[in-house]
This record gives structure tokens, C-alpha cells and sequence, in this order.
DNA sequence: GCCGTTTTCGGCCCGACTGTTTTCAGTCG
């Protein structure tokens, strides 16, 4: 049993707590257990194994208790005796938009409602009214929640996606004459890999006017709520969005608040109170006299609990907080640190682009180096190159490089691990290769132990130099096929293959997690786009950020390394 | 249920918006 399902365990006992109408603090710490669990990376068992699972801060003898319990019999008596008390169907009328815990009970007291069928019928006719603390609204709020859960509105999307929207949304509140600052918040800010809503905020004088110009905005479908201060809104597209107005001196204490995590917001507030301050959205304030400190940046606020300043795609209460306090943050990777795209497609496989369209983009951009890294034969439907094809843009690409100042173009290649962890072309031709990048896009169904074994043999070929979108998932798409990371870890540490970052918002495979292992691991990683037109040369932000999330350091990401130092680089294997 | 340079009991982060209420509970982030 993975750690995910046992957080996804805990997170239930928690709803089903919440449904009984336990103690909140117990809820809070089955939730917080979940999110610590889903985040730890070692595997539960070792831990039970090496007896360390109590001394994992916010997991406690009962807690740890309940999952030893699991793992020796395979399941949690009170887990099985809560869902024996709580009807199943409230679990999920709790996912509803509005609806709690406590108006769940109600119904399911009052009405007998047990499941989101019975309450839409309940609702529509015009049950739910009578009862006492709702009325008309609420009905109406039920039903308008229900059909959100059903069509998908609230769901999670691509950062690629919500970044697009934050920027046109925060660019249009940044134009109006009554706004000083705007800028993006939440999970966009942070960088995370899906994003449930998009979060804005503005600093303003006159916020009414400023949520009311943001309310009917062209690309506003329904306004879901409207405050003095606070907005929210659904886009055409179904994303929802918020926004928070404060006074322009609030501003920075407002965008720090609003860009999370909630975990470290709540962390941060902890710290605050021992410290006699208290933080909210629109200051640091002592206790004693409610003396508001000075805030001129998200700097100062962390400056007056003692700590360094610690980066958006750090703030999830994942260790930033004791090590800001200890002064040991890593010097974070930036997008400028990066000296050129490894993995990019052209028009001689499945690419929109020329090859000499690509090199364009990439002296505009800066880039010192690019890997032209079409698709190999066996990937028919994506123009996959035959041996003479791959030699003659192996010829094109050196004529090129003779006349092109300034950046070096290396021909390499995107090979395909077969099923049986073959690579498409014999060792004499990846041998003349500048690099070659080996991945899957095929046989995903294969069993753990054989993709796992796949995988590897193509790492330990001496010639492949990266290791492309090693989980091949896509986010909300397609799960990450069948395959054991540590071993691909410890395969990359054996044999000193690269593991890549794939910085398309589909995938940002390796995720940010694994790649905080990688790291520690010492393994090398880089950061490629797998651009398919120059357009999306532009992603490597995404996976950049998603490195930093993972606490990447310039050093281990090889395409950061100046242009002699990664051709040698790429030649020390062969 | 967790936790401890205010320790083994008594705390546990902070506020906005909504709807239904005359002062607040529920929900959300």
C-alpha cells in the first residue's frame, strides 16, 4: 500500500469524524496526519520497520497506531466501525460546493437524505427550506452546487492554463487608474502542478469599484460571491478565480496571505503567536498593543519572525519554515541560470518548427545550446526518423552549426525504450550522437517489475545521457504508468544518467517531490521543454519552477552548465 | 489527536462572505 492511499484513508476517518460531530482538533490532526503522510518520502513500512513512525512530527501514538494496525492486518478496525456508523452517501454530499459537514447531518437527520441524488430530489421539491438556519438560498445553493461537482466546474486545471489567466486577469487590474499593485497569488504563484482556482490581488483605495470593474469582466461567466473585499468569480472556461481588494499598504501582507499554503500560512501564524505577534491579510501586529509592524515586502514579514525569506514554490510547510529559521534555505535555481533546452522537436519528426526556426528563438532567448531530439523510427505516427533520415539531419544540423554564431546545436535524439528495453537504434549509431535521450511512449500497461526493468536497462546504456518524462503521466490525464522510482533513482545514481524534467504543463514529469529525492541523491537532472514548436520554448519557466519546488540548486541541473563543461558532460559515459 | 524554553493538561491560526438571523453558525481558503 503506497503512502498516498494511507493519507487518503486518514483524510476519510477525518470526514467521517466531521460527520459525527467530533471534536475539531481531532479532525484537524487526522487532516494534518493526511497531508504529513501523502508528503513523506520514505515509504510508511520503513518507517515501521526503523521505528521512527511516532517521532514524525504531527503523527502520534494513536495515529500511528492505526497505521501499524493496517499494515499488519490490512485494515483499521475504528476506521471499518466509523464507516459502519456514517452512511456512505454523506461523504460524498460533503464534496459538494456549500455543503459541510453540519448541513450534511441536518439533511440526513431531518430528511433522511443519504446521498446526492436524494438531496437534489429533496432539494427540487422544496424540502430543504423548512428546515431550520436555510431557506430558499440555500436550496438553491445545493442544487447550483451539485451541478458544478457534476460538470466538472471546481475540478483542478493545468498550471499552464490557470498561469495564462492570472497573467491576463492581473495585467487588466494592473491597467485600471484606481489599482497601485496586482499581482497573482495562490497556487498559480506557487507554481503548484494543478490549480484548483486562480487567486488574485489588488491594492486599492476604492475596492468596491475595483471588485465591481472585476465582476464584469468579458471573461466572467457567474459571479459566485461579492463582498467589500473579496470577489469570486467562474471564467468562461469554467476556472474559477478570486479576488481580494485591500488598501495599497496592505498590499504585500495581502499577497502573502493569499498566496499560501494554507499549511504554511497556519505555520506561520503558529510561530507568530509564540512570538506574541499575530499575522493575518493585512498586517503583523504585536498582541499586546495591536501595534501594526512595518510591511514593505513579503521580506519584512518574514524578517520579523525571524526568518529568511522563503520563496512562493517553497511555502507548503514542508520543512522551508525550520530551515528559514536556521538560515539554511538552498540558494534557489532561477529561470536566468539556465543555459539551453535539451530536448526539443523539429519539423523533421512531429515538430511545427524548422530547425532553424528553433535556433532563432533560441538566440533571442539567450541560449548558449540546444538539442534538436526528434522521435526515433519505431515512433511511426510521430514521423519517427529512419537511420538515413537521422544521418542526414545529423549532416544538416553540423552545416548548420558552422554558420550559426553564438549557439551550438547538437543533434541528438528522442529513442524509444521498447517494450523489451531495447533502444531503437544500434549502439554504433547513438555512439555518434552529441546526446540522446531515451523514453517511453509505448506498452504503458506493462506490470511494475517490467517497466522498472525496461526502464533501467535503457539507463545503463552507456549512451543515453537522459532519462525523458520518466513516469510518462500527463496531469488530470493519464496516470504515471506502473514503475518503482527508487530503483530508477538508484539506477541513475549506478550509472550517472540524467533524469529529466519535463517542463510541459501536461506533464512537469519528474514531479516536484521526486525531484527533491533526486537531489538529495545527488543525481543530475535537466530541465527540457520537449517543445514541439518555438512557442513552447517558453515552458521551461514551468519546469524550472517545478525544480525549485523540489529544492533544486543550479548545480543539479546540468543544462546550467556553460557550453564546454556539458559537451564534456555528455562525452564522460561515451 | 498532538504537543510542550509559559510542559503532561489545556491549549490548539485567522478572517471574509453567505444566509438566516437580530447576533451567529457554517463554509471556505
Amino acid at each position: 500500500m503506497e503512502n498516498i492511499e494511507v493519507a487518503w484513508i486518514m483524510n476519510e476517518i477525518a470526514d467521517l469524524l466531521e460527520l459525527k460531530g467530533e471534536n475539531i482538533f481531532k479532525i484537524r490532526a487526522y487532516r494534518k496526519a493526511a497531508k504529513i503522510i501523502a508528503n513523506l518520502s520514505d515509504d510508511l513500512p520503513v518507517l515501521i520497520e526503523e521505528k521512527k513512525l511516532e517521532t514524525v512530527p504531527g503523527i502520534g501514538k494513536a495515529i500511528a497506531g492505526k497505521i501499524k494496525e493496517l499494515f499488519q492486518t490490512g485494515k483499521i478496525q475504528y476506521y471499518e466501525n466509523l464507516k459502519e456508523e456514517v452512511p456512505a452517501g454523506l461523504l460524498e454530499i460533503i464534496t459538494i460546493p456549500g455543503v459541510g459537514a453540519r448541513m450534511a447531518q441536518e439533511l440526513y437527520g431531518k430528511l433522511g437524505v443519504s446521498s446526492v441524488d436524494e438531496l437534489e430530489a429533496a432539494a427540487r421539491a422544496r424540502r430543504v427550506r423548512d428546515l431550520p438556519g436555510m431557506g430558499a438560498k440555500t436550496e438553491l445553493n445545493i442544487l447550483r452546487g451539485i451541478e458544478m461537482l457534476r460538470s466538472g466546474v471546481g475540478g483542478r486545471t493545468t498550471l499552464g492554463i490557470a498561469d495564462a489567466l492570472a497573467e491576463s486577469f492581473s495585467g487588466f487590474l494592473k491597467s485600471l487608474p484606481s489599482v497601485e499593485y496586482a499581482g497573482v497569488a495562490g497556487s498559480t504563484r506557487r507554481m503548484k502542478e494543478s490549480i484548483g482556482d486562480v487567486d488574485l490581488v489588488a491594492g486599492s483605495h476604492e475596492p468596491e469599484k475595483v471588485i465591481e470593474i472585476f465582476a464584469r469582466h468579458p471573461q466572467v461567466k457567474k459571479v459566485l460571491s461579492r463582498g467589500d473585499t473579496k470577489a469570486s468569480i467562474v471564467t468562461l472556461m469554467g476556472v474559477q478565480a478570486d479576488l481580494l481588494v485591500v488598501n495599497p499598504d496592505q498590499y504585500w501582507s495581502a499577497l502573502h496571505h493569499f498566496t499560501g499554503s494554507k499549511e504554511h500560512n497556519v505555520r506561520l501564524r503558529e510561530l507568530a503567536h509564540q512570538k506574541g505577534l499575530k499575522i493575518n491579510e493585512y498586517g503583523i501586529f504585536r498582541r499586546e498593543d495591536d501595534q501594526s509592524l512595518r510591511v514593505t515586502g513579503e521580506a519584512d514579514i518574514y524578517s520579523h519572525l525571524g526568518l529568511s525569506y522563503i520563496p512562493p514554490e517553497l511555502r507548503e510547510d514542508l520543512g522551508e519554515v525550520e530551515a528559514a529559521g536556521e538560515d539554511r534555505l538552498p540558494a534557489l535555481l532561477e529561470l536566468s541560470d539556465i543555459k539551453g533546452d535539451l530536448h526539443i522537436h523539429s519539423d523533421w519528426s512531429d515538430g511545427a518548427n524548422t530547425i532553424e526556426q528553433v535556433a532563432g528563438r533560441a538566440v533571442e532567448m539567450g541560449y548558449q545550446y540546444i538539442a534538436i531530439t526528434d522521435h526515433s523510427k519505431s515512433l511511426g505516427i510521430a514521423g519517427g526518423l529512419s537511420k538515413e533520415r537521422l544521418a542526414a539531419q545529423g549532416d544538416y544540423i553540423r552545416e548548420l552549426n558552422g554558420r550559426t554564431d553564438g549557439l551550438e546545436i547538437l543533434a541528438g535524439i528522442e529513442t524509444d525504450i521498447l517494450a523489451n528495453g531495447d533502444l531503437d537504434y544500434p549502439d554504433d549509431i547513438l555512439a555518434g550522437m552529441d546526446i540522446v535521450i531515451a523514453s517511453v511512449h509505448s506498452g504503458f500497461r506493462q506490470d511494475r517489475e517490467k517497466m522498472t526493468g525496461r526502464v533501467i536497462s535503457a539507463m545503463k546504456n552507456k549512451h543515453v545521457d537522459i532519462l525523458a518524462h520518466p513516469t510518462g503521466r500527463l496531469i488530470g490525464r493519464r496516470e504515471p504508468y506502473a514503475i518503482d522510482m527508487d530503483r530508477v533513482f538508484e539506477a541513475a545514481v549506478k550509472y550517472g544518467t540524467a533524469l529529466e524534467i519535463n517542463s510541459s504543463p501536461d506533464r512537469l514529469d519528474l514531479n516536484d517531490r521526486y525531484v527533491r529525492k533526486a537531489c538529495e541523491l545527488g543525481i543530475k537532472i535537466s530541465i527540457n521543454t520537449d517543445a514541439h514548436d518555438t512557442v513552447r520554448l517558453e515552458e521551461m519557466k514551468y519546469g524550472v519552477a517545478t525544480a525549485r519546488r523540489g529544492w533544486a540548486q543550479k548545480e543539479d541541473i546540468i543544462n546550467t552548465m556553460d557550453r564546454d563543461k556539458l559537451l564534456k558532460f555528455l562525452k564522460r559515459r561515451g
